[in-house]
RNA sequence: GGUCCCGUCGUCCAGUGGCCUAGGACGCCGGCCUUUCAAGCCGGAAACGCCGGUUCGAAUCCGGUCGGGACUGCCA
C-alpha cells in the first residue's frame, strides 16, 4: 500500500518555520516511501483566513522546493482539498453522528460552561468532567459534541513517542460543529484524512494532546486510523515554543534576506533529525533516501539562525560562480540603488568570486561592492581611525598614487606587483602599507582584497579616491 | 490545578548494555595562513539533571525525584 502524507496549515497567518519543518518530514517521507504528498488547506476559521496568508503557504513551500502531488492548484481526485468548500460533507457527518448517538447538541452557553470548568479545576479534576451530556440534551441548536466514553483508554501508537495512552475520563466532550454550523478543526481535519485516505498524519507535538479526540473520530467513523508522528516543538532560545516574539519566524523572511533554499531545506531537516552520526551538509536526495519518521528525536530542538546562517555560507560558496552571480544581481543593484549597465556588470564579474567566499547571505554581497559604482558619502569612523594616521598616511598615498598613476596595465596582477615594490622600497609591512589605501578607496578597513578591487574600479576613480582621502588626512 | 510529552556539551545531533578516558556540527577561545575581512588548517574549553535499583558491566533497562514544555476554546 502507497503511504499518502499531508501538510495542511490553516492561512491565518504566514507559514512559520514550525510548519514548514513538519511540511517537510511528511515530504521526505512521502517521498522516501514514492508514495502521495498533498497539500490542504484548514480554512475553517472563517474570520481569520485570508487569501494573502494562503498565497504566502503556497509561496514558501514551493521556495523550499516541497511539491505537492495533490491538493489545492494542483487538485487531485478526490474534490477540493479547501476545507471552506466542504462544510456541507462536515455537517452531515456531524448530523450522521448525532443519530447514531455518538454526539450529542448542546446549548449551554459560554458562562455556565466556564463555571464548570472553574468548579473542575477548584475540585482537581480534569477540565471536562462536568462538561458531559446534558441528561435531555435539545434536539437540535447550539453546538454539537461528541459523547467521550468515560470508562475507557484511547491507546495509539506514535512512530516517534511509541505508545501513548489517554484515559477516557480526561478527555472532554468537544465540539465538532460550532453553532453556526461550520466544523471544529477536530472534525473538519479528522473527516478530510479519512477521506483523502491519509495513512500518516506526521505533525507538531501540540496536537498530541488532540490526537485521542481524532482516534475516537476515525473509530465513530468507521474508518481506519492513520499511523501518527508527533514531531518536537521548535523553541525559541528561552525554551518556549517558537513563536514572533523570538524573532522572524515566517519562513517567507529568510527567502526575502538572502537564505537560499537548499540551505534552509538542508538545515530545517536537522531539527529533530540526523542522517548519521557526522554528516551535516548533505543533499535533498541524500535526506530523502535516508529519512525514516522513526528516526526523529522526540525532545524540542532550538532553532539556531546562527547555524542557519553558517549552512548558507557553505551552500553560497557551493554554488558555481555563473549561478551565484545571477542570483546575486538583483542584491547588488539594490545596494548600489539602480540598475547596473552591461559595462559595470563586467566589473563586478572580476571579483564576484572573491565576494562569493565573504558572503552569506545574498544581501551582503551587495555591501561589498557598491564602493566599486557609488562613491561612498564618508568613511567608516572606527576604520579611518584605525588605520589612518597624520604621520605616515599622507606619504605613503602619494607614493601609492604616483606609481598607480604610471601602472600598466591596468589590472590586479600588475598592481599587486607595482604595490609590492613600493612596500619594499618604503621598508613597510603590508598591513601597515595597504590599510590606508583600502580604507581610502572602499571607505572601510574590510573589503574585498585590493589588488582586485583596484583593478576593477579602474585607474581614475582610483587617483582621485587617494587625492580624496589625502585632502581630508591634511585637513584633519 | 489536571492530562500528556521530554531530559547527552551554551545550541543541534550521534550513541539503542561493554567499541564511551562519550563522537560530529554551530557557536566560543587560542594558533597558523594572510593585504583587511572571510574561507581554510591545527588545537582547546564544554554534556550523560539527581537518587536508587537490575547487571560482571549503564548515557543506554526499571523506579522515584527534580526540572522543562505542550495542551487544557464554539483557534488550529
Amino acid at each position: 500500500m502507497t503511504v499518502r502524507l499531508r501538510v495542511a496549515p490553516s492561512p491565518t497567518g504566514y507559514l512559520h518555520v514550525g510548519n514548514a519543518r513538519a511540511a517537510l518530514f511528511n515530504w521526505l517521507y512521502a517521498r522516501h516511501h514514492g508514495g502521495t504528498f498533498l497539500l490542504r488547506i484548514d480554512d475553517t476559521d472563517l474570520e481569520r483566513s485570508t487569501p494573502a496568508f494562503e498565497a504566502d503557504i503556497l509561496d514558501s513551500l514551493r521556495w523550499l522546493g516541497l511539491d505537492w502531488d495533490e491538493g489545492v492548484e494542483v487538485g487531485g481526485p478526490y474534490g477540493s482539498y479547501r476545507q471552506s468548500d466542504r462544510l456541507e460533507r462536515y455537517q452531515s457527518v456531524a448530523t450522521t453522528l448525532v443519530e447514531s448517538g455518538a454526539a450529542y447538541h448542546d446549548d449551554r452557553t459560554t458562562e455556565e460552561l466556564e463555571a464548570l470548568r472553574q468548579k473542575a479545576q477548584a475540585e482537581r479534576l480534569p477540565p471536562g468532567h462536568y462538561i458531559r451530556r446534558p441528561e435531555s440534551p435539545p434536539a437540535e441548536g447550539g453546538v454539537i459534541r461528541i459523547s467521550v466514553p468515560q470508562d475507557e483508554a484511547v491507546v495509539f501508537d506514535d512512530l516517534v513517542r511509541g505508545s501513548v495512552s489517554f484515559e477516557g475520563r480526561d478527555i472532554d466532550d468537544f465540539v465538532i460543529l460550532r453553532s453556526d454550523g461550520t466544523p471544529t478543526y477536530h472534525l473538519a481535519s479528522t473527516v478530510d484524512d479519512v477521506d483523502y485516505q491519509i495513512t500518516h498524519v506526521a505533525r507538531g507535538e501540540d496536537l498530541l494532546p488532540s490526537t485521542p479526540k481524532h482516534v475516537l473520530l476515525t473509530r465513530a467513523l468507521d474508518a481506519a486510523e492513520p499511523v501518527y508522528a508527533h514531531l518536537p516543538l521548535l523553541f525559541g532560545p528561552d525554551g518556549k515554543k517558537l513563536s514572533k516574539r523570538h524573532g522572524e519566524t515566517a519562513l517567507s523572511h529568510y527567502r526575502d534576506t538572502g537564505y537560499l533554499p537548499d540551505a534552509v531545506f538542508n538545515y530545517l531537516s536537522l531539527l529533530g533529525w540526523s542522517i548519521d552520526g557526522d554528516r551535516t551538509i548533505f543533499s535533498r536526495e541524500e535526506a530523502m533516501a535516508a529519512f525514516d519518521l522513526a528516526d526523529v528525536s522526540s525532545n524540542p530542538a532550538v532553532f539556531d539562525p546562527d547555524k542557519l546562517s553558517w549552512m548558507n555560507g557553505e551552500y553560497m560558496r557551493a554554488m558555481d560562480s555563473k549561478t551565484f552571480r545571477e542570483k546575486v544581481r538583483p542584491h547588488v543593484e539594490a545596494a548600489v540603488g539602480r540598475a547596473l549597465d552591461e559595462d559595470e556588470w563586467a566589473r563586478f564579474e572580476t571579483v564576484s568570486d572573491l565576494v562569493q567566499e565573504r558572503t552569506r547571505l545574498l544581501p551582503e554581497a551587495g555591501e561589498q561592492v557598491v564602493f566599486l559604482f557609488e562613491d561612498f558619502a564618508g568613511y567608516d569612523p572606527r576604520s579611518w581611525e584605525k588605520v589612518m594616521s597624520k604621520e605616515g598616511g599622507p606619504g605613503i598615498l602619494d607614493a601609492a598614487a604616483q606609481r598607480l598613476g604610471a601602472v600598466d596595465p591596468w589590472n590586479a596582477e600588475s598592481i599587486e606587483e607595482t604595490l609590492r615594490a613600493m612596500l619594499e622600497e618604503l621598508g613597510v609591512g603590508a598591513g601597515k602599507g595597504l590599510q590606508p589605501l583600502r580604507v581610502a578607496v572602499t571607505g572601510s578597513s574590510v573589503s574585498p582584497p585590493l589588488f582586485e578591487s583596484l583593478a576593477a574600479l579602474g585607474r581614475d576613480k582610483t587617483l582621485e579616491r587617494v587625492a580624496r582621502a589625502r585632502a581630508q588626512l591634511l585637513a584633519s
